[in-house]
DNA sequence: TGGCTCTCTGAAATCGATTGTATTTTAGCC
DNA sequence: GGCTAAAATACAATCGATTTCAGAGAGCCA
């Protein structure tokens, strides 16, 4: 441990008070110049850092914000879908950018919790929520209670909390039309859609069906959580159980991973038998086998976004809800035109 | 913003002492258990949240320990390897389970800056710093001014300072005898041997030729940092300079995706032609096509393990080096033996 | 009853910074 | 030089908790 220069100290070494230390230090045109160099020098020669604690006592805020990820439901893991991860690594990107640290809630809180531990508490200054999947209800009263939150996610009409997210129905019905422009008319679709962002995507899919005058079944859905062995399983038996499909529109790449996977099993061929179309655009899409066609979410936009918002809150503005860039990204795993 | 409650404030609502309050709701046994409830049930009705603040700056500490994730080299974006991430998801978890909360390290800091902003600030009461390449300088430095930091990494020999890793060299082995068992005999290995655990995986590739007397070609290796697209052109055009490979050992998942993406393009069948096999078993190693074979280096042990040693480390006592569970995972990517 | 111990509670110092107010120093001008 | 205004610095209160020490009662025993 280093020992710890305090404010007090470097005051007695510059033979000046302690308040003349603080304004220099944080550059108050109050401070003479030639004082403050001097002060800034034996600051750096003694490698004084500020104590954040007393400085967050005494002006009531924390340069940090919260960022709240969900759980894998009745386990005790993390999430531990990429997509969700690579949200962390650019909303900390984001968060670094204006000088806020980030703190990563434990995940056995529920969303009490966390905003007790660490809005209330004065651990951070506001709280970023990655999907309101079975919480709205809590986001409502935390919004209500004018706490700092966005939220990752997506909702029908306008919701009483600052939401970020992608465009999900048009999300949903970009990667639909194209599979059915593609020619293919049996599309299965992959995801929770008690999930509010899955649901929307859901809308899309029907929607694409209903712009282009083409029937669809309602049977070909498989309501799914995440990835993995348990989808895999899911999926081949499903085929195994008759349903015939020519495309996958799957609502996450790693549902569309374990779908492609599942269906080689089932001696089909992809794209040639069956064209499939995850979403989100993780770092993996592109190097699967084959490639991954799907809906980029814009992550790193996103993270961006989700800060900006937040920080506006924290300084008392207005934020609206925002969507980030939603688009197609086209690759092998559709098949040519 | 919930209106803020002190402990002042509870102090006169249970017409008390603060300094009673204080110790009920640290359940010391100074304070007679009638007063204790009475007071714990104002707290709960109030929704009292202790000042994490001002109990830091009396306490001088933190209860937080931050995490410091590399950057990818001449870039601002932070490492996007699912390895890594899964690592934050690790140790955020084994760090909520002692009560501690995790501080993301903004990347464009350095090591040094790292250190004075998270550790001495106060902000943190430790620093696990996952990689350390291009820093053993600094860690040694910081190791031996005695600050709480625990590293993920590989090295040789015995480093001055608390670090924690799959056995690379025993990693590099079983993946390149599990490959001449197979009775493959061109190996390429991939992966930045300027790094410390991929030097050592290689130095296991090495050893597991000699072990088996068989000769290895020192050229039959790739220098590659991250996978992606430029991991792919690499390989590429590798391959079309002539070098023909029955095998491929990747240091990473990601290099290996690149690695089967960018074989396959040039004809080549998985595994009958080439053979794979990848190291870190992240999450969408099962579920790539083929699924990969891979080194598992058992990334939630590893987060618990460095939990906990640095856990020692800020308690005062000694933390000493450790392995985490280093096995193959035999899957797709390699056939049938 | 006096004295003593043992429990429990209160008073006050303290952690390290920020900031409003008071005070000193400097500068400007006749 | 003497006076005033402005600039620079010092003083002191404050943020919200923890903790040492002192003191008030209660209980016990001779």
């Amino acid at each position: 441990m280093a020992k710890k220069v305090t404010m007090s100290e470097l005051a007695r070494l510059a033979k000046v008070d302690i308040s003349t230390v603080s304004r220099a230090l944080n550059d108050s045109p109050l401070v003479k110049s030639h004082t403050k160099a001097a002060i800034l020098k034996i600051a750096d020669e003694v490698g004084y850092t500020v104590n954040v604690a007393a400085r967050n006592l005494r002006k009531q805020s924390s340069e940090a914000i919260g960022i709240v990820i969900p759980l894998a439901p009745g386990s005790e893991q993390t999430i531990s879908d990429p997509f969700f991860l690579e949200m962390v690594g650019s909303v900390s990107h984001a968060a670094s950018e204006h000088g806020y640290d980030l703190i990563i809630s434990v995940p056995k809180d529920e969303m009490v919790i966390a905003e007790r531990r660490l809005l209330h508490s004065g651990r951070a200054d506001g709280l970023i929520v990655i999907g309101q999947a079975g919480r709205t209800e809590r986001l409502n009263v935390m919004s209500a209670s004018n706490s700092n939150i966005v939220v990752w996610g997506g909702a029908d009409g306008e919701p009483s909390y600052t939401l970020v997210g992608s465009d999900n129905v048009k999300g949903g019905k970009l990667a639909t039309s194209h599979l059915l422009k593609l020619g293919r008319r049996r599309i299965l679709f992959l995801g929770d859609i008690d999930l509010p962002e899955v649901a929307l995507r859901y809308k899309g899919f029907i929607q694409a069906h209903i712009d282009l005058g083409i029937a669809y079944d309602p049977n070909a859905m498989l309501k799914l959580n995440f990835g993995g062995q348990t989808a895999y399983d899911a999926i081949a038996s499903y085929i195994e159980s008759g349903f015939d499909c020519d495309a996958v529109f799957a609502a996450s790449d790693v549902l569309a991973m374990s779908a492609i996977h599942a269906l080689r099993a089932k001696g089909k061929s992809i794209p040639k038998d069956v064209s499939v179309v995850g979403y989100d655009n993780i770092g993996q899409a592109a190097m699967s086998t084959p490639s991954l066609t799907t809906i980029n979410q814009n992550i790193a936009q996103g993270g961006q976004i989700m800060v900006d918002l937040l920080l506006k809150k924290i300084n008392g503005n207005k934020a609206v809800s925002q969507f980030t860039d939603t688009e197609l990204i086209i690759r092998g795993s559709c098949g040519a035109a």
